[in-house]
RNA sequence: CGGGGCGUAGCGCAGCCCGGUUAGCGCGCCUGGUUCGGGACCAGGAGGUCGGUGGUUCAACUCCACUCGCCCCGACCA
């Protein structure tokens, strides 16, 4: 194809909307192009790609034996009624009315429609296991569209349903996804995790989140050597089992701490580290009062609290309200001498304290020497802290490490959770109904396209793997009005499309300098060269990803760049 | 939804605080010419309801009110 007669709009100047790479890239490169917030046109070399992915991720479906359907983005409202979802989608489900007033949403996901296909037309126990999968248009009203492609409103999905006679039959189905998931992001050319995670409003017992690793990511996950990888909201906080607070073991006695508040003052002023203080926080969870410890130098995850509340209102107490509790001001809370009607809840790492230092619930004072089961009662452990970096590995021990990135995947075991609402059985072998076992499994294609460029870009542009780039050569000749020159890029485009490699040619008429900054800004994986070393017989084939050039005889040129591109 | 910021040509911005002729700059675009290996140069040109509505005023891009849109930070997710 040509440029000068494509729609390959690109920009020298960077978007101000756009704040990370993979979206700055996108609009800069002509890939994509903003509706509205969240809403996205892809322009040919967005869609290209669009195609290249979608492309891997049916040929790994159809390997494992999943049978691409087609399923509508006009949903009558009452089937979110029938599954209960209604709610938990709440208002991330798009609404509208047809002519008649009766409400349909526009799909966000397809567990109901598929669900009531099994219903209707897989009553046989004979004709499990099935997976059906599909890629169409999602809609989902986000909280906060953002970052481009990655979070949008509208977005391009694969999305997969299987239904089981037996958790086995589900077990096997979930492990053949998550070899297909591999594969698919191995052959986009993309180094990832597959990280535990939560099954969020989707429901069901097990799930896993499948992460490109990215600067810029929205997840943070910790990953081990071993292969083991969790999001960091739900990691637990796990050190060396080594005694905290051993250097304030001794007699229990009271300590002057004036105007000390926080940690860091405590622990400087008594000259200890912040791990042995435990800090106390005061909140009130439904109707009652809390204390939760932690150590000094950890910081207590909301997400995890409010999941030990399941379903309470959780906040923290404020000024007033501590000085009523526990008749100290804020700053010197302590577990000691609380009421009894104020539970005591601590990390799984206080159960290392011999003895800690902790607040008097008094002006300038703290407490040192003091043990829990003694002084105090704890009513429960819990993981309650951020996980961060070092933590250890639950599987294998070892540390930990961080890193960001972006999901494009997720794979769910749902259990009975749509058959059983939604009423769908098949009969057994002896004639009994049961509720289908059902997986389903995301994979978020138009989100790939941004954590592609995400990952492999450079300060000149995008870097594309050849298997999901939108053409794998540019050809580029650098003076137009040089006829020897215009005449063999024209030629040579030819014969590459006639040897049915996909050619972009530069055909503007512009300097070079705008010609090769475009090339490497829209990151055509392999750039043949035409210019002045023409009059020698000899062009360059430039690799974008090492930047290394190689000469070539004008006369080889075709098989030689050929020779690059299949290997 | 809470907090912060921004709407002036396709893109990036100035002007506004302190109201006053024809609203400016760079890039891009069109025409002609010179150039041609890393964002060239000369000459000419097109392109604007200054986000919208209402108000104040002799006069509003500029001041006031309301409103719509967009971006960023938080709770959510492919």
């Amino acid at each position: 194809m040509r440029w000068s007669k494509s729609c390959i709009p690109t920009f020298k100047e960077n978007p101000a909307e756009a704040e990370i790479p993979s979206h700055r890239l996108m609009l800069r490169a002509g890939l994509i192009r903003k509706l509205t917030s969240g809403v996205y046109t892809f322009l040919p070399l967005g869609f290209k790609v669009i195609k290249k992915i979608e492309g891997i991720v049916r040929e790994e479906m159809d390997a494992i034996g999943c049978q691409e359907v087609l399923m509508p983005v006009l949903h009558p409202i009452e089937i979110y009624e029938e599954s209960g979802r209604l709610g938990s989608f709440g208002p991330e489900l798009f609404k509208l009315q047809d002519g008649r007033q009766r409400t349909f949403a526009l799909g966000p996901t397809h567990e109901e429609v598929i669900t009531m296909i099994a219903r209707d037309d897989m009553k046989s126990y004979r004709t499990l296991p099935q997976c059906l999968y599909q890629i169409l248009i999602k809609f989902r009203d986000e909280i906060r569209p953002r970052y481009g492609v990655v979070r949008a409103r509208e977005f391009i999905m694969k999305d997969a349903y299987s239904f089981h006679q037996s958790a086995e039959s589900l077990d096997e189905t979930y492990r053949a996804m998550e070899g297909a998931y591999r594969r698919i992001i191995e052959r986009c050319g993309l180094s990832y995790r597959i990280v535990e995670a939560d099954s969020g409003y989707i429901g069901g017992d097990e799930s896993h989140e499948f992460v490109v690793l990215a600067g810029s990511g929205e997840s943070t996950i910790l990953s081990c050597s071993c292969g083991y990888a969790v999001n960091i909201e739900r990691a637990a906080g796990r050190e060396l089992e080594t005694p905290r607070g051993a250097r304030s073991a001794g007699a229990f006695e009271r300590v002057h701490t004036p105007g000390m508040t926080t940690v860091e003052q405590v622990s400087g002023f008594l000259s200890v580290t912040p791990r042995e203080v435990v800090k106390t926080l005061l909140y009130r969870a439904g109707d009652r009062d809390v204390a939760i410890l932690i150590p000094g130098d950890r910081e207590l995850n909301d997400i995890k609290l409010v999941r030990m509340f399941d379903g309470e209102q959780v906040r923290f107490l404020d000024d007033g309200e501590i000085k009523r509790l526990t008749g100290g001001p804020v700053g010197f809370s302590g577990p000691v001498g609380l009421s009894a009607e104020t539970a005591v809840y601590a990390d799984n790492l206080v159960k290392g304290y011999d003895s800690m230092i902790v607040g008097a619930n008094e002006a300038d004072t703290h407490l040192r020497g003091v043990k829990a089961g003694r002084d105090f009662t704890i009513a429960k452990f819990e993981d309650l802290v951020w996980a961060r970096e070092g933590d250890l590995c639950p599987k294998c021990g070892a540390p930990l490490t961080k890193s960001n990135g972006l999901e494009v995947g997720h794979i769910f075991k749902l259990g009975t959770k749509y058959s059983r609402a939604m009423n769908a059985e098949f009969l057994d072998e002896a004639g009994k109904s049961h509720p289908f076992i059902m997986g389903c499994y995301g994979f978020g294609i138009s989100r790939m396209v941004a954590a592609a460029i995400e990952q492999l870009h450079d300060k000149d542009g995008i870097v594309w793997p050849q298997s999901i780039a939108p053409m794998p050569l540019i050809v580029l000749p650098v003076n137009s009005n040089d006829a020897e020159i215009r005449d063999t890029a024209y030629r040579l485009e030819e014969e590459f499309e006639r040897c049915g490699i996909e050619t972009l040619l530069d055909d503007r008429d512009l300097s070079p300098g705008i010609k090769f900054k475009d090339a490497d800004l829209v990151g055509i994986p392999y750039r043949l060269t035409i210019g002045k070393k023409l009059k020698d017989g000899m062009v360059e084939l430039l690799h974008r990803s090492s930047r290394r050039v190689e000469e070539i005889p004008v006369a080889e040129a075709v098989e030689r760049t050929m020779e690059r591109i299949k290997t």
